[in-house]
DNA sequence: TCAATATACAACCGTTTGGTTGTACGTTGT
DNA sequence: ACAACGTACAACCAAACGGTTGTATATTGA
């Protein structure tokens, strides 16, 4: 794991650890919005949302393209796998820890004179 | 969406928006240790890492137990699955959306007297 | 032209966060 | 018995967070 990756992953969770950013990020994955049209759903400010917005813009969770006065979002897909791909890798390491029990379990076995140790997978 | 459902979810993004817990979460998913074994692998005084591991007991993603004087932390790997069908959910807003530019698409093929329209998924 | 709209950003403020040290208490090994 | 170990938690502190208001600037439509 890459030091550039961990500040990625830092963006990527903080970004969603927040609510209102979860949500903004369920609109604008399902569709582009404007930051100001995205503000009018919330009850808060217009300079807060326009914020969370800038928060999931910089963890690249959502890009932002001008159209005249308007700025259109859109939410990021790979991003949002790539964050899956993370927890992937976490539990591939469950997994490998469920492996090297079975092999102790197999050699313990073995020791026993048990000639078919059971194998287990996931 | 539920209301606790929400907190949950700021649980455990939050939980995961630290570096130094993502790289406990990663120990006692491959293995259960105890916090000051875990405290030893850190430049931080072990109250820190006490609290680090307190944070992701309270989100679910890891639980404790009791031996003699340690307290032994293990990974639970049905949490992180939870969080990744959470970011799954978000993938499937993508899917919809693009589900929907294809229904566009393909309607104003047909007001252009295209008869075959492309049809796309993902 | 000019008022309304959309965005950007700075300054501020109370709360939370991530770290510290210190204290207390149960468990273990000699 | 008692020193060392492992844990828990309180109190404290600087920095970051999530919100606010205010100001500046560009775009649009009547």
């Amino acid at each position: 794991m890459n030091e550039t990756d961990e500040d990625r992953a830092d963006a990527w969770f903080h970004a969603l650890s927040d609510r209102t950013r979860r949500d903004i990020l369920r609109r604008v994955l399902a569709g582009e919005h404007s930051v100001s049209s995205l503000a009018r759903s919330y009850d808060m400010s217009f300079a807060a949302v326009q914020k969370h917005v800038a928060v999931l813009e910089r963890a690249g969770l959502l890009t932002k393209r001008r159209q005249g006065r308007e700025a259109l979002a859109s939410g990021d897909v790979e991003a949002v796998r790539a964050v899956g791909a993370m927890l992937s890798e976490l539990e591939g390491l469950w997994r490998g820890r469920i492996s090297r029990m079975d092999e102790l379990f197999a050699r313990d076995q073995q020791q026993h004179d048990r000639p078919e140790p059971t194998p287990r997978r996931d």
